[in-house]
DNA sequence: GATGAATGAGAATTCATTCAT
DNA sequence: GATGAATGAATTCTCATTCAT
């Protein structure tokens, strides 16, 4: 039985190469880092992916889309609006916390790749967007541009995860969960 | 006598370096991209600036701490936490519709320009800070982190001109500012 | 298995690198040169050494501790001063005839490398030096200045190498040997 | 009155760059080193030599020829042959303690400029053998051939002068004439 | 399946030289 | 005569990708 049935190589190269990425930004990492990283050839790494752009846009819309898929259960989940965006929110603080480099990897390379998805494809933006048009369509939330309140909920809860990236709030997102809710309702809540 | 007595050549260089970095990213605008978008052969901008990273910190932390001065100015002109807190915000939307270019600019080069900051250089982060943590120290505000208030804020100002970006906002920040205040103080009074 | 198995690349490298040193000057000798010799692509290279100036000082600094520790063994298989400054001529032309090229390189480009070397290699200069001081200590030689006999030395070997390059001397050392040690005896004797 | 009359500026710049020459290099010395070094602009340098390379040829030219028109003056003030090598030292001594870094970018740059002299320009080397052919022809000198015992004068006098340049031997070559002279003479005297 | 040398297309940077003012 | 910005060719070096073994 081939060993790589359990020890991913894919996995495993997606990452090494989200680590370096984050650390060293994608355009300074080369494919040789990431051979290196792994103790493997860089030609091996050609069997796995057929680019380095390809492996970052791989890594990228899987993640996302499964990121936005999550996001869209847990707003299943929940019956009221508040109770929908609180579980969302909760969502990214879980996500952020189980594996905070691909959470800021995806937050780093969205300027490059969003452009690439498909035009259909589920977005954790598409899934808050959901959320808050419908609960203002049924009077849960006041009359307001939903981007516009879509993206202060986005912003109570990215911002923190960059200042967290930048040691200047704690590692632990869990920790501050329950306030990022009471802000983005209290901002979405707010015209 | 100069060869352009009025148009300086090192702003020039300065703003078509900035269009270009926003436009592909820093990594992928070459040298040679800025030398034709200014219609200059490469080796003239070297008497300009010694490298292309010293060129992308020279811009940041002149423009940066530039901003910085000025919320810091704006913060003063007010005596209320409140009303400190919204003429930086408005300061903010400002700047954005003055140079949206640059102003994204200062966004996305943070990350890696950040750390090269003398430690005391006075930066927005710590402008906006400041004010909130007086204003915890003076009541205004309720008791906590300031650290995270300061996201909270920086977070319902900067979301939305990512979206602004992106197309999903209209580009006019002016336009959402009183908005943006309200949701920023009801962010940071609801904990 | 590498291709070459016994054409090692590294060497084949340093040859060519030398020949052209020696033809044109370091400074003049591109890596584009060196490339177009071996019929071999300037990133290839890169591979076998990190710089052009390191390719320069490794070549130099194997070659010349090398020829240094040969001398060194030349000067131990004699007992007397004449005899060991004798053996070390010797060694000086038989190093030169076997590879003039490489010779003359070591000799070319010494000032520029010699202070890279680590303060206790063994040198050519060390290795005579020391025998010309034991032969003033044991009366073999007249009392003198060791530096200045030492000079006077390499003067008399060295010269006639930089006649032959130019072609004011036949190419071939081995015939001049003799004479050159009857000539530096005479020079380290006469004070 | 110009005040260049008298400040010759084409002998100051020729200065600052034998200096800047022997310093770093001909090859690593700039143009606008010189220029700094000089406080002068670039462009005004062009007025006064057509390019660096003819600037090194010109000087090395000028000081070459006269430097061997010294010496022949030399030899010719004396009779004998010995009498004829010792001046001719002596000059060497004198040059080389007149102005070091002169001497010793000559000494340098020799190699690629020696091929630019007119066939039959006098040069030291000229001047050094016919003395000795002359000798050898009259019987003051052992029969020998001339080009090896030039190479050996040549040796015994510029090989300190190396040596000094490295600092192995003191700075003033005047103090070590009288040795070379006798150095020399055994030398061409010990078949 | 793996290796790592080789390729080739740039990238940043330097610098002698020119030239408008 | 002087200036220094501009040019343009060359140089060193990098790196994603290929391919013989």
């Amino acid at each position: 039985m081939p060993r790589h049935r359990f020890t991913n190589t894919r996995d495993r190269i997606e990452t090494a190469a989200v680590h370096l990425f984050v650390d060293k930004g994608v355009a300074d990492t080369t494919v040789r880092d990431i051979a290196r990283a792994l103790e493997m050839s860089e030609g091996a790494l050609y069997r796995h992916f057929p680019s380095k752009e390809q492996l970052v846009w791989q890594v990228f819309e899987r993640r996302y889309i499964e990121f936005a898929g999550r996001l869209q259960k847990l707003a299943e989940s929940e019956s009221s609006t508040r109770g929908k965006l609180a579980a969302m929110i909760r969502g990214f603080c879980r996500a952020y916390d189980e594996n905070p480099r691909l959470f800021r990897f995806l937050l780093f390379v969205q300027h490059d790749q969003l452009g690439k998805l498909a035009q259909d494809a589920p977005t954790p933006v598409e899934a808050v967007r959901m959320v808050i048009a419908n609960g203002i369509a049924s009077g849960e939330l006041p009359a307001q541009n939903p981007d516009l309140a879509t993206s202060l909920v986005f912003g109570v809860v990215l911002q923190p995860v960059q200042f967290a990236a930048y040691g200047r709030l704690p590692a632990d997102m869990g920790s501050l969960c329950d306030r990022l809710v009471a802000a983005a309702w209290a901002a979405v809540t707010t015209v």
